[in-house]
DNA sequence: CAAAAAGGTCACAAGGTCAC
DNA sequence: GTGACCTTGTGACCTTTTTG
């Protein structure tokens, strides 16, 4: 089974593993564009005239194919969102490596009939639960750290980490798809809008790990610092911390992060996305001051499920009581993102982390182009109820792309979320 | 960020839920794109271009209006009837999508080759035997609750059901057709599917007013003829006529019909249906004799609430007590349909009337799809166990989509429902 | 011819296998 | 337990046939 021969007559077998590889490697350059400017001004035919012009065209500039590209490794440029390996295609509704993908069917369906024969009715949701007690229902050491790092190397050191990992990019026994790709989903250069989303996701997942080896116990607040808790606790007009956490389900819980510390963490994407948003003219001079606008915070808080905390250990005149961002005025916006939180929860299990990024990355992109000249400022953006409009309108066009994306079998709308990000770039 | 300006027009800018649509074929009908393509010539400026752009997409995405995703996915209005998924046109009978057009060619010619090699002498019908012996004759795992729902998620995952529903809804490699359709039955497809649905509505309130004259008490009845009765007293094992009426509410009380009064009413309508449902060929002779299959009156009467009597001075040997309608076999099927009838009354409050209308119709249909050939015959169907499921699983699917009817603004459901009974003219 | 459906093709993923 | 490779079902798109 030579993969190279590169004649090109007998290519009865090969053609499948051969014009995947470098399809979406020929993307890249100019070679792509005559080919197939030449398959449309023969299209006019009717005969096969189409299936060797794919061929030629395949043929055409593969000779400097990598010799990695195997049959099982087609997308070269898509890389497995679990691992970082070579993704071999849409595996379980995530672009996956082989075994990324079968690891993930092994244990869920492991888990599954545990589950079921433990059938314990107190168990809540069922991603949570099944990611929750991995490591219990299957027979996998527990993970003591909980954020391993899941790379082409470490991915078989943690297989409860890995795992879990592959509960968080979206994975799911029940969101298979099935039969050739349409072709949009050809179209080459999602595979860059892949790499861009696969890396926010990257930096999420991390983030929130690492967040939460920050989080402050609610109990070990003084009256001080109560007063200094910004979000939810206002917003939801609780102003005793003790039922914060019977508010919204799993979005509001008592997760209390001090503002520096979600600074500290947070700032890193915020630059990477400030970069990717705003005109480089105006990019974020990064290394000047390590701040993050209160209003960025709060709606990072707010869709993540953090409470945020004003440092009072922070000497600074920055507290919220003095600043000019005015609470009550965006009490409206801010309900509002919680109603549609609340929406994204009910209506995607393990989906909702990557639709509370694009959410997120929504209304930070907003912000930035509505007050792009107010960049510098400390608090970025206080936009109206009809930009909030705005928003929510886009952000519910996305909700019901995704809704489509969950019943139809193509990965169309990951294609179209993916390129709403890449217009960014 | 320079991904956007390819030549090749309607790629740029439609890059979010529109081009789903239209990116797959550029090519096919030129006249809806230059209003795209002349729009997104400014649109390399980047400030404000997310939200002119989401907006512009959405709008854009309704303008064109039934302008639909794929040349092979035409019908937007008109789901497939097997799986939902947004049908390609009429194919072996049922509107379907292209994927379920392919999956019951390829399972049909399967399972007829496998049939044409094991010559039983013992097979009915075609269609009736492939369903039952669907795991028999094909490698597929044998289901084991067999009432899968089959929808665009789960249509993949068995194909025992798939296939069964694909025949419940009257596929058949027999019921190809050809050819174009008039311009005229083209125009009027909707504007006569919703007629025909009117006509039904009024021919049933209509026959429910004239019934009401005709209604027995059951105190005037004596032994004998309370022998007679058919249903339900004996399917509900309600020997006495005493508690009829406390039975299932509204459904089931104590309007007894003779049957000579029923078939009287119900015939015109009867005859209507099966002219719609039968083939031209085989239409019922309608003046040669007024009568109605039995099963199809116990059903009527079941589901609208009758007691149906046999006319004791009725001096012809149609008593049921002779005749080979054998009513212990068939009591699970009544009691199923029974269920159902309980299960519309709770879920539909005025507009259960159309809902049982639309069960009649396709208990009817199920019954002359499954025995065309014994159109004649007295006692017209004896559906066993697995196609009374197969009705069940039709109609509860039938059902949510009548419950999105209610809750969406479009008539889809209806328009299908009609286009149901429009592919028999 | 055009339109519509039947039939064909082959990319794509799910699941299995078998060395390790 | 892991993962490279394979088999098989599936489906988007294409081609051929039939009919108005
Ligand atoms: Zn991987
Ligand atoms: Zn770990
Ligand atoms: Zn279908
Ligand atoms: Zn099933």
């Amino acid at each position: 089974m030579g993969a190279q021969p590169h004649l090109p007559g007998p290519h009865s077998h090969m053609n499948e593993a051969a014009n995947v590889c470098e399809a979406s490697k020929g993307g890249k350059r100019a070679g792509v564009k005559p080919s197939s400017s030449a398959a449309h001004s023969s299209q006019v035919h009717k005969s096969k005239r189409l299936k060797s012009d794919l061929l030629e065209a395949s043929l055409g500039y593969e000779q400097t194919g990598p010799a990695n590209c195997s049959k099982y490794k087609r997308y070269d440029e898509f890389k497995c969102w679990v691992c970082g390996d070579q993704s071999s295609g849409n595996h379980y509704g995530a672009l996956t490596c082989e075994a990324c993908k079968l690891f993930f069917r092994r244990h869920s369906s492991a888990i599954m009939s545990a589950n079921s024969s433990s059938s314990s009715p107190t168990s809540s949701s069922s991603s949570a639960s099944s990611s929750s007690n991995f490591a219990a229902t299957s027979n996998i050491s527990h993970c003591i750290q909980r954020n391993c790092q899941i790379t082409l190397q470490t991915r078989s050191s943690c297989p409860e980490c890995r795992y879990r990992k592959c509960i968080a990019v979206g994975m799911g026994l029940n969101r298979t798809t099935f039969g050739r790709h349409t072709s949009i989903q050809k179209s080459k250069y999602n595979a860059k809008c892949n790499d861009l989303f696969a890396e926010i996701m990257k930096l999420f997942v991390g983030l929130k790990e690492n967040l939460a080896n920050k989080l402050i116990n609610l109990n070990d607040l003084n009256l001080f610092q109560l007063s200094n808790l910004v979000i939810p606790v206002k917003v939801l007009a609780n102003p005793a911390g003790s039922s914060i956490s019977s508010g919204h389900g799993s979005s509001v819980n008592n997760m209390i992060v001090n503002r520096h510390d979600l600074e500290a963490h947070l700032f890193r994407f915020y630059s990477d996305v400030v970069d990717l948003m705003a005109p480089p003219k105006q990019s974020l001079s990064s290394e000047r001051v390590r701040k993050i606008p209160i209003n960025i915070l709060i709606t990072f808080c707010l869709i993540f499920g953090y409470n945020l905390i004003n440092d009072p250990s922070d000497s600074s005149a920055k507290s919220l009581a003095k600043s000019n961002f005015n609470l009550s005025t965006n009490n409206f916006q801010l309900k509002q993102i919680l109603k549609q939180i609340k929406q994204i929860e009910q209506q995607f299990d393990t989906f909702a982390i990557r639709i509370k990024i694009i959410y997120f990355l929504l209304i930070m992109y907003t912000s930035f182009s509505m007050c792009s000249d107010q960049l510098d400022d400390y608090f970025l953006f206080a936009i109206n109820n009809d930009e909030v409009n705005d928003i929510q309108r886009t952000f519910l066009d996305l909700l019901n792309s995704e809704l489509d994306f969950q019943k139809n079998t193509v990965a169309s709308t990951r294609v179209s979320l993916l390129l709403k990000l890449d217009q960014f770039i």
